[in-house]
DNA sequence: CTTATTTTAGACTGGACGGTCCAGTTTGAT
DNA sequence: ATCAAACTGGACCGTCCAGTCTAAAATAAG
């Protein structure tokens, strides 16, 4: 009833969760430490922390609830594990090189990629999940805002302050602070209520009008800094 | 330990719930009904549905178990009963009249009212709440959409329509659809990251800085429509 | 093959919680 | 005062679930 659940074979992570699976404990098992971690991510995205079992999570990931508990102290330090994990793995691809186009072009492709990013099923489990956890798990929160929100700022300050300074497009050049407040307000009015909405679960826009919605909120950035 | 527990006693809801527990199944005293939805509200949006026991609800409400299921079928109907309430106590007073004033002075003072509220705890509980149990109660999402962003993009629409066809502030007159795209831009960019930022629990930005964000957002607005 | 270690399946424990029941008390209308 | 209906407190039931335990099976290394 989720509406993000995943049929129960399909690989949820895109396969490298290297990261921290390499250095165990001690000599258990990275395959069953990865399968363990895979399935509770999804579990725990789809469904909400109080709502997932262990027993649900061992199924999945086709391992003893024993193993589990050789892996992970408990529920919650599973959980925790989890979402350090993800706030990490949420490092976005932004990436389509946006060198060698005029700011506005630039600006209208990041646009849709951000905001079609901020619409991705995934990350609105995801947002969805830190943030009705946030309360309970402080570090929780903090990481997943720098790894996304503060990200996008950074980056699209960078850009903007950039291209200021070589006169495209935007009449002066910007310091940090300023570029910051313009990026915040680009990405907020990008935003609108587009994710607002999909996390309410109430009917979307279609897409060909978001787009226009971008370039509008482009146009509105341009004539307006 | 939620961020908005509020000390047993103190009463949480505006005394008017006069709204529906007037007619009530048959001579179910108001009362404790008003006591059993005034407690279990609070206790909701505090800590979330599956965490609140009805052990808790009762005991807070003053009322015996028995008593909640004679007003309620279970705890899923006291928690529909509870969401429509606030999805229509959510009107909220954006009030100060906006007349008699140029269109600059009037979004900034609409603007941080918004802001305000968008930041408020209780809208901030609601939200979460709300978001992480649409998608097990679908009506909820909307209503709560309805009565809070869909209602502000109305009424700011109605107001930049209004102002546009005066010749205050802006260009030219601006039809429903543009005035609707131009409030959703200007609320998005007001939000800013500032509700993620306290939805997610990180440090918020001071409120001088608040201020002077909400003038940079209606500057923007008015130089770029 | 032997030995040591991890994994497994599932039984089990203790506690929490939704929901019911009941015997007795309060309330309020007549 | 009477009476029915609402309320109380608390015991109680069935279920679910985190976490433990055990004995057998798989795995790996020497």
């Amino acid at each position: 009833m989720g509406r993000t659940m995943t049929n129960a074979a399909a690989p949820e992570l895109s396969a490298d969760d290297e990261a921290d699976a390499r250095r165990l404990p001690s000599r258990l098992r990275v395959d069953k430490h990865r399968a363990i971690i895979r399935a509770a991510s999804a579990m725990f995205l789809a469904e909400g922390y109080e709502r997932v079992t262990l027993d649900q999570i061992a199924q999945r990931a086709r391992v003893s609830k024993q193993t589990i508990y050789a892996h992970f102290a408990d529920k919650e330090a599973l959980f925790r594990a989890i979402c350090t994990q993800l706030a990490e793995k949420l490092t976005i691809p932004l990436r389509r090189p946006i060198q060698d186009v005029d700011l506005r072009s630039a600006l209208i492709r990041l646009g849709e990629d951000a905001l079609a990013m901020m619409l991705d099923p995934h990350s609105l489990d995801l947002h969805r999940l830190v943030m009705s956890a946030a309360a309970r798990f402080p570090e929780l929160g903090q990481a997943a805002y720098e790894a996304g929100a503060l990200r996008i700022i950074e980056e699209l300050s960078q850009l903007l302050r950039q291209r200021s300074h070589v006169g495209d497009g935007l009449a002066e050049p910007l310091d940090d602070a300023r570029a910051k407040v313009l990026a915040e307000q680009f990405v907020g009015m990008l935003r609108g209520f587009h994710q607002h909405r999909a996390l309410m679960n109430v009917a979307q826009t279609p897409p060909d009008q978001r787009a226009a919605y971008v370039r509008d909120c482009v146009d509105l950035l341009l004539r307006g800094a």
